[in-house]
DNA sequence: CAAGTATTCAAGTGAGTGCTATAATATTGC
DNA sequence: GCAATATTATAGCACTCACTTGAATACTTG
């Protein structure tokens, strides 16, 4: 009985596994993380990712027969992108699952933000909420093109090295909240330590552009 | 830059990977599909998988170093399950992504069901209405002690191999509607198949316990 | 058409994985 | 305590995977 039907399963569950097994190396997961921001090209990937170009474009040739992530050709580049939203979907189910069952990766990332000058992250109703009545003034510090591929509403680009520049001289009691690519990336909390050290009231928030409830191509 | 925050994260993405290589293995997924029907043994899930003890030992031990699994022993036996519903969650996530992205695995789902005796599913928004209404006989097809461990509310447990003797002179008008493991498991359309023959108005539904909006152990 | 550049292919290596078969380790029931 | 049984550990095999290196491909630009 059950017998009869081992071949079938053998043959979905084997499907299935195409996608886990793509989910299975670091180095591929944080290319989707990547991704989830902004389309990108194979040579900027290895860049971010600190990797060869000849092994991040393995790694996308498996993320590719897997189907998570498709391309396209621009010019000489090869633009890599993530293959529908339900791939962002379904790294967060995986990242939030992690979180929820590992606790080394709870401790791991507390060690990222245990310094007792990063002050808890603003959540995200209190940013929407903020936000929405202009209370904070919300910087985006992530690199500009991901920016401008798209960032929460109400956001200013201020891309972490021009940091200093941009703030110069600040002198409003307006407080700041930085956010960048979410839960793994450090670049806000870069950016508050900065501000910090220049007296200026800051907080991270962990929002992203994933987060946010998102109405079609709306990049107020 | 982005080189400094290299090692931090290199370890959090190898941790969020320890959850995705757990599920990078066809058998893997179905232990966690098995274990959401309710906590087996090693051997009732080898027997399941056809496959050795030896090995569905050894999958359970990388399940658990992920901590995707917890065990206890029972008698002579050691009790697998899930470590919290968010395993669960989790791999119906895997799935439905796999699903949306897959069409192989789409194809081969509708191999499995395309018999024409086999009726299109009943979506489960309308289950949920006709239940509620007592407009269809429900019935469970899994092995009765997956009923016993929980059951969608209204259904009565006629496994597989009882349904014979179940239907042995079923007169009533009343349409059957029979619920198995889930999406990828065959019992119901077996079932159907079997009622069609006698003559029996029968659908299945890929609705599962799994699906099933629960109130805290309301076994109804 | 030629040069330059972005990307992919191919081969090689060391580590890891899935499976089998066999032995070892409990733990229960007599 | 001894036999029976459920589970896990160990060793070995074929295979896959991640990464590196060096060459090949394809496309743009002059």
């Amino acid at each position: 009985m059950s017998d009869s039907h081992r071949g079938w399963k053998d043959e979905v569950y084997g499907q299935v596994a195409r996608v886990g097994k793509a989910l299975a190396s670091p180095r591929r997961l944080e290319i989707l993380d990547l991704l989830g921001q902004e389309p990108k090209s194979v040579e900027e990937l290895a860049r971010e990712l600190g990797a060869s170009v000849a092994n991040t474009s393995q790694h996308l040739r498996q993320l590719s027969t897997a189907r998570l992530v498709r391309s396209h050709k621009r010019g000489t580049y090869v633009i890599y992108e993530l293959a529908s939203p339900a791939v962002a979907a379904l790294t967060a189910s995986v990242e939030d699952a992690s979180e929820a069952l590992l606790l080394e990766l709870v401790a791991l990332r507390q060690r990222g933000f245990g310094d007792p000058t990063d002050a808890d992250p603003l959540p995200l109703d209190q940013l929407h909420a903020l936000v929405a009545c202009q209370a904070v003034y919300l910087i985006d510090v992530r690199p500009a093109a991901e920016y401008a591929a798209r960032h929460l509403p109400g956001a200013v680009s201020v891309p972490l090295p021009m940091l200093a520049e941009h703030f110069r001289g600040w002198s409003s009691p307006m407080p700041v909240v930085a956010y960048c690519r979410g839960r793994y990336c450090l670049y806000a909390r870069d950016a508050v330590r900065f501000l910090h050290q220049q007296g200026i009231r800051a907080r991270r928030t962990e929002a992203s552009v994933r987060d946010w409830p998102w109405e079609e191509s709306a990049t107020g």
